[in-house]
DNA sequence: ATTTATTATCGTAATATTGCAATATTATTT
DNA sequence: AAATAATATTGCAATATTACGATAATAAAT
């Protein structure tokens, strides 16, 4: 009834659907992509660049955070958040892993 | 209003977006592994394999189809799906080149 | 300490997703 | 053609997601 029955599925899959999850929104990939860009991790105009607002802007950041995509730096004084770039191989890793080891297997 | 508002975005954003969202889902993760390693095609056990109802099971197949991720085939008389694997390596190359693309640019 | 700027959270509305029972459609046999 | 098997569609309920205004929390600067 609306709800993902998680418990019949191995972790493998389910880890791969988070992932993807977390990509499954062109908001995401566009902050993704803007983070990345940024050299100096000035981060807060993301609002600006991308035309959402504020807390629409916010609530994507914390599913990009909640996926361990996201850590904090100190430059200079500011505080600001940078991708985190370890975490982020490991998803491409494992969705090659998943793509590989699925198309191998195909008929 | 929770609808997306894609037109802001690119349409590259929107493509990987919309490859994400396949793989979204635990049990669309699984079908896809599963039909992958069906060696002869055979797929209507899919309900057997996968513990969901053959409504929900073909809900996901048609998200999976859209997606272009599904070619039949005939084998004899019994006609019968198979995953278009071309399709599914184009999925995991563009994946990598956002992924080349992303974390290439990050500070 | 108080203003100012930035980011997070709350509340809420609209839409989307997930799941299944019931039913319809399609294909294959007999 | 009628029965059988396999898949798709419909309808509906429960939950999740997306978006934003209002507000709170946090940090920086005066």
């Amino acid at each position: 009834m609306g709800v993902s029955k998680t418990e019949i599925h191995s972790s493998t899959q389910i880890q791969i659907a988070e992932i993807a999850k977390v990509l499954s929104h062109p908001a995401r990939v566009a902050i993704l992509e803007y983070i990345a860009k940024q050299e100096n991790c000035i981060c807060g105009d993301i609002v600006d660049e991308i035309g959402l607002s504020q807390p629409t802007i916010s609530q994507h950041l914390q599913v990009i955070r909640n996926a361990g995509l996201l850590i904090g730096t100190f430059e200079g004084k500011r505080f600001c958040y940078c991708l985190n770039v370890n975490r982020f191989k490991e998803f491409q890793q494992l969705l090659n892993q998943f793509f590989n080891h699925t198309s191998a297997r195909c008929c």
